[in-house]
DNA sequence: CTTGTTTTTTACTTATTAGTAAGTATATTT
DNA sequence: AAATATACTTACTAATAAGTAAAAAACAAG
């Protein structure tokens, strides 16, 4: 696949997730990678396009790092723990998750790109729902309601953290993040 | 104050609730208002404008919101239950919050309006752990970590189901609410 | 070297945006 | 009644947005 498309697909989602969808534009991009703005339309003919394809990578993403955990067997606590990782680098990186950048514009967003993110949250809370429940009944996992519930109030969480994170400025995400699995220890 | 202000800041702040602050233009308000676009800036010379006063209203009711709950001497659950209250009604009203409003775009937003943005967040938050903390000492609440986490964590819950609602189309946000409320059952 | 394909630029268009300067109508005050 | 402030409209501007058609450049294959 060709490096610019690449570059393309990265610049735009490191924009969506720093500035949000609405705000950034086909200049950011071309400037930043110093081609023209042309040459962005070229990869990516509009920009509905562009948003699609970022959240059908990261899609992609997410069902690879699932399999991978799975292949190397790694236990409830461990698949919970590389979630809350990707969101403690999220914050490092001063950036927001997919999630949460792409859903207050949902609204303003593409037919085709609502349906991927929909796709993309709806696999996140079912695989998290089986890891809970499964932890559960394995008895690493402790907690009253629903795993379904749980799963959202969870995922909730830390979607909205990294929004509140960059509006308070200062944030203590790594002990934030650990009294969230805390909170399920039995 | 003039009427025509007042609807602008009403038909403002709904704008923003569900299009998003970067995805909603001066002529929405206009248009839907029946005036012209000048007169949008009469009141609010400039956008940014707009989104700082719909943010210090917003402040503002918060606090006439805690004053009136002390005066009616509302004890913990039931102040509690006040905020999650105000949830199901954006729910049901197919709006977000305000802070998950506006959050996401806090890169984009004027300095002003980011630093009413921040004072609302710490309002909440500081509200919430005393709250949680109170609560906790009266025996009526019961959870492990800080009341500061423990705040964090409900408010990102609230904030982002919001969002997610939004994705997901339908979700019985009745029974995810009261999941965060049993949560906190001795 | 030439033909064909992929990639990119040039040079636009059209639409929308926030914002403004100057004028007008309607009240309110003196 | 005249002066003045308030609440707008008219009629713009300047900037930026997404998007496009056609030409040029870069590259590969025969």
């Amino acid at each position: 696949m060709s490096v610019t498309r690449e570059k393309i697909l990265e610049l735009g989602e490191t924009l969506i997730r720093t500035k949000g969808y609405n705000a950034f534009s086909y200049q950011d991009i071309s400037s930043e990678l110093g081609i023209k703005n042309a040459a962005v339309h070229y990869y990516f003919p509009s920009k509905k396009n562009l948003g699609t394809s970022i959240v059908k990578t990261n899609i992609q993403r997410f069902e690879e790092m699932v399999e991978n955990m799975e292949s190397r067997q790694f236990d409830e606590w461990q698949q919970l723990e590389a979630l809350v990782k990707i969101y403690i680098k999220s914050h490092r990186e001063k950036k927001k998750c997919v999630v949460g950048s792409f859903s207050p514009d949902i609204k303003t967003l593409d037919e085709s790109t609502q349906k991927e993110l929909k796709k993309m949250v709806e696999m996140i809370l079912n695989w998290l729902a089986k890891l809970l429940e499964k932890g559960r009944d394995r008895g690493v996992f402790s907690f009253a309601d629903s795993a379904e519930s749980k799963a959202l109030v969870i995922f909730s969480s830390l979607v909205a953290s990294l929004q509140l994170a960059a509006v308070l400025g200062k944030l203590d995400y790594k002990s934030y993040s650990q009294s969230i699995l805390d909170d399920l220890k039995p």
